[in-house]
This record gives structure tokens, C-alpha cells and sequence, in this order.
DNA sequence: GACGGACTGTCGTCCAGACGACAGTCCTAG
DNA sequence: CTAGGACTGTCGTCTGGACGACAGTCCGTC
């Protein structure tokens, strides 16, 4: 838990696109309409979104950042199903019903950093009055989904080195910049395995030269040698993310774009 | 694979309601506006509705089975998220987009029964005219994707013996009655785990006298004591599944309708 | 009634990874 | 500069479960 809390700095979002992604895509007409109900919120590492069983009150879609959408055993241990970034927004629920009950919990993963909030009522409201906003939503809960499954897949049957290796590249998907903040602890927790085990893992993978790791804080240092090394299922997860961005996505730097989308097979060429 | 297979009757259906719970659940308005472009058409076990990559051509009401949605791994094992029954429809791509594209694979489990279907162009005709049925079937969405994140907790921290027990529970309540084909090897492939641990697990769970097992039969012999042994993911799953269906449920005889719905609390008291 | 196929029981062997424990290292607040 | 807290490296020990193998059992078909 953080010490010092920044005020809270609410702000309409009046200025141009925020840099989430969902938002970017949308129409100047359906963006415009969107917009009045948007405010620009802080958002902090390990900052819970919602948890289950809770009434969803807002949407977030995350300018930057790492989210984990996760379920917590009654034991209290919490496991990892899908990530979300500045590509999707948190409360997934609100898509599906109006008295948007949260099934999982909302942790955010990685950094600092703001997202624009919607309340659900507002997103509900734009939801049934503009049809692409609801296929592009639509199709963003598509790739969460596939993710979801993909996880379940991977999560029996690949080694914690594999699993580590699919979620920093997920995370480094989403981030944009080669280092962010991360401790064993954590990611051990989201996969499932134990910190012994995925400290293990991480002192393997420093010493063959792929990421840095120091005190809460990962690099990635040869993202190509990263992919060789995981299994397929970063692929498939990462394939059905390049499927949001019909033909070109919008004018980036980070990796996201590499490749052309190619949604029907999962793994690339 | 069956060696000799009826031949396929498709009917229109035209009579009273089908026994798929979902389609029960519509107002008589609603049902009667989607009654003209329902097939019922015979389901058979290990018929696989769709693959990934593949498009959606229709959605299926089962009226009965058990059918599982599964993530193939590029290895060649397939693992089950999420089991679809009676309560259920197969196709959930569908809701979320037009151009349904799946990302997975549904394989049906149980045993043969028939199911309502309805072509992917009539049904997303139907979810943006009705309201009702849009709503419904979002509720129904938000079951599935909690049944995956359950499944994805429970197969990470859970012994091959507690994940047994939750799909056999599942399944039976799915099934309306005490017994059903289901090899070893099936339930293993679903649950990730091996044949020879699945066995070793079954014959456990008969020799504790809550269950009967032979050559592809399975028999609840005493719910109460499975749901003893059992790891709590499943009666997380359970009460999501309950909360479909708002106050009072359809007259049914099984132990579906044993408890109140309780969908703030996944644990039942 | 015999045969082949499908399903189940069981037995070694082997290993990934859990779990607990503890020491070392870095970072930051005071 | 220092102390405390957070993070990481590592080491035993122990076990669930994978994997391969093979024999036994039931069932439907010819």
C-alpha cells in the first residue's frame, strides 16, 4: 500500500482522444457523444476497481497501465484470468446487464497512472444509443474471453516458466516502454504459483540475457528471445488483441503493432 | 464416435415450449417472435458445435447434455472453461459480435439430446429488436464468464480430486438425473489432469460411496457427501447460475432448484 | 459365443513445484 | 547516515500428479 496518496484529481475530459485505445477507435460522432460523461481520474498500483459481488458504479477505460481481472478462492488466494490495458476497459459486466453485479475483482497491476471514468448508468445509456460503440465493446469482451479461456489453458497444463513468460509480454503489451514495476510476490500470486518458484524462474531468465529484474521493477531486454521461449499461448492471446484494430490501428510506437492482425489462426507465421 | 447415427430430423419447432431453460425464461411475447426461426435438431455426444477460427453459422438452445467450451492448445489437448447445459446456449461469440467468430471450441459431453437452433443472423436480429432476450442472455453471458474465472482459479490451486468432484456436481445438475455416460479419459482431457489420476480419483470418490462408476456411466449416488468434498468453486459457479433466474425458477424436479438464489455471496451459508 | 474395442484399475518412476525458512540486498524515509 | 521495510536468492524437504505400461473387465457386434 502506498504511504503518501496523491489528492484525488478529478477532471472532465474535455481536451482531445485520452490515449485508451476502445476510445481512440470510436468515431468523432460517437466519441463526442461519450465524452460529456467522461472524467479523468488518478489511478494507483494496487488501486481495486471492484470486487465480487459488488455493484458496479463505473467503467474505467485506462490510459496506461496493467490491470488483472481476477477470482479470489475462499481460501484468499487470488488467481489472474484475464489483464487489461490501455486496449479495453475494467467492468466488463456493465456490458452485460444494467444492474451490473461484479463477478471478479479489479486489481490494478502495474503502474500509476489515469484512466477516464464513466458511470454505468451514462455507459448503459450509450450503449443502446450508439451501435458502435456497442461492437466495438462487444468485440473487446470477445478478446477477453478468449483470454480468460486461453489462461485456464495454459495455466494447466505450461510450466510457471511459461506462464511467467506469456505475462510480461502480455504486460509489456500493454506498457509500451521496456520496464515497469512488478515484484515476483505479485506476479506469483496472478499465476497461481509460488514467489520461491517464480524467482526462480526470473533469475533463469535474466541469466540467459532476456529480462532485468531488480527490486520491483522488470526490463525487458530481448523481447524476441522472450516469445521464443513462451509457449503458444501468448500468441493465441496477443492474435485475438490484434483483432480489435480492424486493418490499421491507430498511430503508435509500441510493439502492439508489428504484425498485421490475423484472427483466424492463433499462431503467427 | 458413434458407429451408427440416426439420421438428422430437423423440425420446425412449433409446439410448446422447448425445455431450455433460457427459452423458457422469455416472456410469451418474446418467445413467440423468435418461435418461427427455431430448428430443433437432434444433438449428439462429441458433436462439436464450432471450432476457433471458425464462423458462427447458428446458436444453440440445448434442451439438454452437457456441452463444454474448450481451449485447444496448439499441442493438441483441449481444456474445458466453462460447461453449457440446458440453462445454457452454445454460441456466446454471437451476442458479442456479428461477424461471430469463435475462439473456441464446443464439444458436446454429455449424452445425445436435441437443442433449438437458430441462425446467427436471425438471432442478432432478434437481440437488437428484444430487449428482453438482449438482457436475458446478457445475464446469462455474465454466468459464463464468471464459470471461467471460477475454473481458472480452481484448476490452478485445486487437487485433481476437488476438480473432479466440482465438474461431476455440475454436471449433475445440469443433467436432471443421477446418471450419465462419461469416460475417464473425457473428464480428464477436460480438467487438464491425466487418465490414470482421474481413475484413481473415481474409484476414491466409489469407494467413499458417493458415486458409482462403470465403463462410461457414471451415477451420483450421494450429492450431499460430494458437495462435502468439494472445493468451494463450486458452489461459486452454482450460485451464479442461480441468479439467473430471477425469484422462482421453472418447475423442475431436480436439485437445481434446491436453494435460493444468492448472488451477492458466492458462498452458500 | 467369440472377438475386438473401449473403458478402467493399478503399478513404477520421476519431477515440477509447493512450502517454510532464512540470509542477503536494495530503497527510502526519517 | 541509518534503520526498517520490501524485495530477492536459495536451500531442504516433501508430495501431487504426469507418463508409460499392462492387465483386467465390460459391451456390442458378428
Amino acid at each position: 500500500m502506498p504511504k503518501k496518496r496523491r489528492p484525488l484529481s478529478v477532471r472532465q475530459s474535455t481536451e482531445g482522444r485520452p490515449q485508451n485505445r476502445l476510445l481512440a477507435l470510436l468515431p468523432d460522432e460517437d466519441f463526442h457523444h461519450l465524452r460529456p460523461h467522461l472524467q479523468t481520474v488518478p489511478v494507483r498500483r494496487t488501486q481495486v476497481f471492484h470486487k465480487a459481488g459488488e455493484r458496479l458504479r463505473h467503467v474505467y477505460f485506462l490510459n496506461g497501465g496493467v490491470c488483472s481481472l481476477t477470482t479470489r478462492l475462499s481460501h484468499g488466494a487470488i488467481v489472474e484470468a484475464a489483464t487489461i490495458g490501455d486496449s479495453g476497459f475494467v467492468g466488463i459486466e456493465a456490458f452485460l446487464r444494467d444492474d451490473a453485479v461484479s463477478l471478479s475483482e479489479a486489481i490494478m497491476q502495474v503502474p500509476d497512472t489515469d484512466a477516464e471514468r464513466l458511470s454505468v448508468k451514462a455507459f448503459r445509456r450509450a450503449l443502446a444509443e450508439r451501435p458502435v460503440l456497442r461492437t466495438l465493446l462487444g468485440r473487446y469482451l470477445q478478446v477477453v474471453i478468449g483470454q480468460m479461456m486461453q489462461t485456464t489453458a495454459c495455466n494447466v497444463h505450461h510450466s510457471v516458466r511459461e506462464r511467467c513468460v506469456r505475462w510480461l509480454l502480455i504486460a509489456h503489451d500493454h506498457m509500451h516502454r521496456q520496464n515497469f514495476t512488478l515484484s515476483h510476490a505479485f506476479l506469483a500470486e496472478m499465476l497461481g504459483a509460488s514467489r520461491p518458484t517464480v524467482s526462480a524462474v526470473a533469475g533463469q531468465l535474466q541469466a540467459a540475457g532476456l529480462i532485468r529484474y531488480s527490486h520491483g521493477r522488470v526490463t525487458v531486454v530481448d523481447r524476441t528471445g522472450l516469445e521464443a521461449v513462451s509457449c503458444d499461448c501468448y500468441a493465441a492471446i496477443r492474435a485475438h488483441f490484434d483483432c480489435l484494430q480492424p486493418g490499421r490501428q491507430a498511430n503508435r510506437t509500441s510493439s502492439y503493432a508489428q504484425e498485421p492482425p490475423n484472427c483466424r489462426q492463433a499462431h503467427r507465421p
